[in-house]
DNA sequence: GGAGATTTGTGCGTATGTATG
DNA sequence: TCATACATACGCACAAATCTC
């Protein structure tokens, strides 16, 4: 019988919780004095438990606010001097960008929170699809904040490129500050425009971009046919 | 002007020592006594500083025994040495590692290509499966040539890591020169391995790193449960 | 905007458990 | 067996950020 510490047993029961989905993403946890008071212990053991959670990104806590349920369930850095490069455009082949949405609604939860903004704020949705040698190989979104960007919806209508459109608003310059990536199974959706099987593996990228004030610019999704493309990471 | 937290600076002071090749491989860092007692401060401060060091993977602690040196890592100012395991293990979360097969055999076609030898030159295989809080996340295959790494799958079977065990035969430094990433299916034996579906999407990463001769030394691939894992690219 | 309460972060002290050598 | 060293856990105090009224 291996004996468990107090701190792994309050980690493993609030990842429970988090599992069974008792919290919702963005909500508070009890405050450390009402876990600790639960679980009748010292605050610090509290502390000890949290961290770990804080660690697995199940977590993440504001001095003065509380602890809130972070939104992705589990990332691991691979690296801080790593570029991320689409090497789409492997010897001879010709890329291509076709719009096939652009409208504005109101910010879902996790766009919100990846941009910085209030849920339900107004967001410019920007769908694509990247075809190489005129074969879909990725599907692309792009929110971008109206708050911020106002007129970003008429500039992407004008222009053929993100990054000319953001300069059009008054973004000179933006900086990629994270990339996850993950395999997900293609919707239905998502099969039919990228013309493979329903289920079939999809590698999902997702990054937000930063003007250089610092501030969430563009949040970004892509999702990759896993049996026909390939990103390298070059160092 | 920041306030830096004692425990960070100490943390820092350390990474410092580490860097500068103080310590070597292996090497027992001082007692918590002897370093609280250095800067001054409070046992409890030392381990929160030693155990920012343990996250990143620099450091592991053996209870009774001390602290030692996992890694010493020169690529701290300039540096392309993205060592792929062991930043997902610097996530913390507790892993581990569990070896499945270790054998000689004679190279596919396309493992010959990856390491730049002779298709049919022996090779050492090593296969096992990454757990974080004992849930497997990974299956890594390293594939090393044996023409250039005589002994290396007796080294494997002495040490606990792959980098330790390139050091055994001779290679002291080795680069990751690239990283491709892309989404497959589970077949049935990883799906098993890997607790998930047959058919649920991996994140599927292949790379080669070269010794500082330049010349390949291993060729790992790797899938992680595309459910499970997010990796996260940070610039 | 300001004052006070709340909540997390940091640091110290003490005690005991457990693995190591 | 015994001392050493890390691991866990409690308690207290204050700082810093946040939230509320």
């Amino acid at each position: 019988m291996k004996k468990t510490p107090i701190w792994k047993a309050i980690a493993d029961a609030l990842r429970g919780d988090l599992a069974e989905g008792r919290y919702r993403t963005g909500e508070r946890l009890p405050t450390e004095a009402a876990l600790a008071d639960r679980f009748g212990v010292n605050r610090h053991t509290v502390r000890h438990g949290i961290s770990a959670l804080v660690e697995e990104g199940l977590v993440h806590t504001r001095r003065g606010a509380g602890a809130f349920v972070a939104a992705t369930p589990t990332d691991y850095p691979i690296g801080n001097r790593v570029r991320f490069h689409e090497n789409l455009i492997a010897a001879g082949r010709r890329p291509e960008k076709q719009m096939l949405m652009l409208d504005e609604r109101a910010a879902t939860a996790g766009e919100a929170q990846a941009l910085e903004i209030a849920a339900g704020d107004p967001v410019c949705a920007y769908h694509g699809l990247s075809l190489a040698d005129e074969h879909p190989v990725a599907i692309f979104e792009s929110i971008f904040p109206l708050v911020r960007l106002v007129g970003i919806t008429q500039a992407l209508k004008k222009t053929d490129g993100v990054t000319a459109a953001l300069r059009l608003v008054g973004v000179d310059d933006f900086t990629r500050v994270s990339t996850r990536l993950t395999a997900v199974r293609a919707t239905a959706t998502q099969a039919l425009l990228l013309q493979v099987a329903e289920g079939d593996p999809l590698l999902k990228t997702t990054g937000v971009n930063h003007s250089d004030l610092g501030q969430p610019v563009e949040y970004g999704r892509s999702w990759f046919a896993g049996d026909r493309i390939t990103l390298t990471l070059e160092t």
